[in-house]
DNA sequence: GCAGTTATATCCACTGTGGATATAATCGCG
DNA sequence: CGCGATTATATCCACAGTGGATATAACTGC
């Protein structure tokens, strides 16, 4: 019997896109181009998904269980009946925890290696 | 007139199997199949490069600077003629810093988002 | 009502990867 | 010495993840 620690090591490592998705609906629960749009602003323009990229990697992780889609929806007014709003689990959580460890010690090992980086 | 720091995060992201080998590189001057088993042990063995993936990422180093081959060899009675040795680049070495500053801001939002490790 | 944006979805081509296969030199050791 | 295991490089195949184009349609502002 697999702990959730090692159920989420398994996944490991996480395609880039699935890390960014994750911690857009880290802050909260999101539509699809909503975290298109999230993902850009909070890399600062750095990182923009393509439209496959994000359509194709929330069907991945609905089946994997790192998100779920809620029908839960804003105030009529406010609503779009497009939107699809996907919440993240207490797995998809674990999973990123352990992508963010894992890069941790990439990272300690890069700076080890004398790749120390100037301030950003 | 781009300096070598914008040069170098022209080619970010690096793929995975890049850094790992510019890494062991930075510590000595080595041949691919000891890239292969420095990389294993510098990472405790969570890191294992496939043979091809290796020596392709190799090839497109060299065609992009980022390593070059040496000719000088050990002492006759070390050294295997099959191997090719390689070398890290002072470009090489900016990429990997530039790499390694994407990666720690990476970290950094990701740890944002709440998803911090337990310590390894 | 019409243009531009929002929104989802699918398709195509490309890159990076692992693992298998091929070939051959070197090494350990009986 | 002989011979199997390891070392060493290289190429091939299949597959995953990606970006960008295309399609379709609803919404928004004017």
């Amino acid at each position: 019997m697999s702990d959730e620690r090692t159920e989420a090591e398994a996944l490991l490592p996480l395609p880039p896109a699935t890390l960014h998705i994750l911690m857009s609906l880290a802050e909260e629960d999101r539509h699809g181009y909503a975290i298109l749009q999230d993902v850009d602003a909070r890399t600062g323009g750095a990182v923009k998904l393509g439209a496959g990229t994000l359509y194709r990697s929330v069907q991945r992780m609905l089946e994997e269980g790192l998100i779920v889609e809620v029908q839960q929806r804003p105030a009529p007014e406010l609503d779009d009946e497009r939107r699809r709003y996907y919440r993240i689990t207490p797995f998809g959580a674990a999973v990123a925890r352990a992508e963010t460890r894992r890069l941790q010690n990439l990272v300690r090992l890069a700076r080890a290696s004398g790749f120390v980086p100037r301030r950003a």
